[in-house]
DNA sequence: CTCAGTGCAAATATTTTGCACTATG
DNA sequence: CATAGTGCAAAATATTTGCACTGAG
């Protein structure tokens, strides 16, 4: 389980290169705590081309090391994966997202998928919640 | 809880207006059985504006009565609400989505707003699937 | 008749691609 | 020094908006 992924010493162990447009990209999504957009990563790396920025989310996705959270209201974050598999909660409020475990979930999916007609390939919970922060501003 | 909702009644209990546009698109919508994206919709009732299928589709949406599906790919699907609450399976091989309510799930979100800071405002869960018309091809 | 709704085209937003250039290993 | 990686601009995709026109009520 990992819990505070080194990205640039994933990109190396996948036989990329480690370039410094690679290197400000990494830095930047590692200060980015509570999830973030494509848009945020280009904000924070004036010069780096808008291709390396989408490039190199595609290569730490493929590489696992972010989670790709399409959001109900049709935009994108990103999270830096900490943990292995794990579930999401996101604030609606201020958009800041949590990873959680929790294995009465994985029980839960091998008992639905004796109901369900097919094969489960992956799940996937998520919680769109009012974080500590936010609660008392929503009044 | 709705069963087979009826897409005009709603439009039209919502106040809106029963235009033939809207008449061909919800009649379009009906027939998907098993979700569909906002570009098979367009393919399906030529003669209709793009921006006129997006705006019914959100005003549908709003309703309460699709449900948007935002792929981890990124593309979004949609699918007629059947049912109250629920929770969806999409099949990675041929994108069918389907429904299904489970108490069980909605047992454990309960125990699990207890371990959660903050306040759940929502939830979802869903389950990328083989469904059983594709596992034989997948081989 | 009136204004909600429409079609169209243009605008916007987001992500991808082609290509000549650059710099890592 | 070969070629993976880059920046740029253009393309592709998906959705929204502005506006003059149309038709439902």
């Amino acid at each position: 389980m990992v819990v505070r992924p080194d990205l640039l010493a994933a990109i190396e162990d996948g036989g990329y290169r480690l370039t410094s447009a690679r290197r400000r990209i990494a830095k930047t999504i590692e200060m980015f705590e509570e999830g973030f957009t494509a848009e945020s990563v280009l904000n924070d790396v004036p010069g780096v081309g808008r291709a390396t920025v989408f490039r190199t989310i595609r290569l730490l996705l493929d590489a696992g090391l972010l989670c790709r959270l399409p959001m109900p209201d049709g935009s994108t974050r990103y999270n830096l994966t900490r943990v292995d598999h794990h579930h999401h909660t996101v604030c609606v409020s201020c958009g800041t997202v949590s990873e959680f475990r929790d294995s009465t979930i994985e029980r839960l999916v091998r008992s639905i998928g004796r109901e369900i007609r097919g094969e489960i390939v992956s799940h996937r919970m998520e919680f769109e919640i009012l974080c500590e922060k936010c609660i008392p501003e929503s009044k």
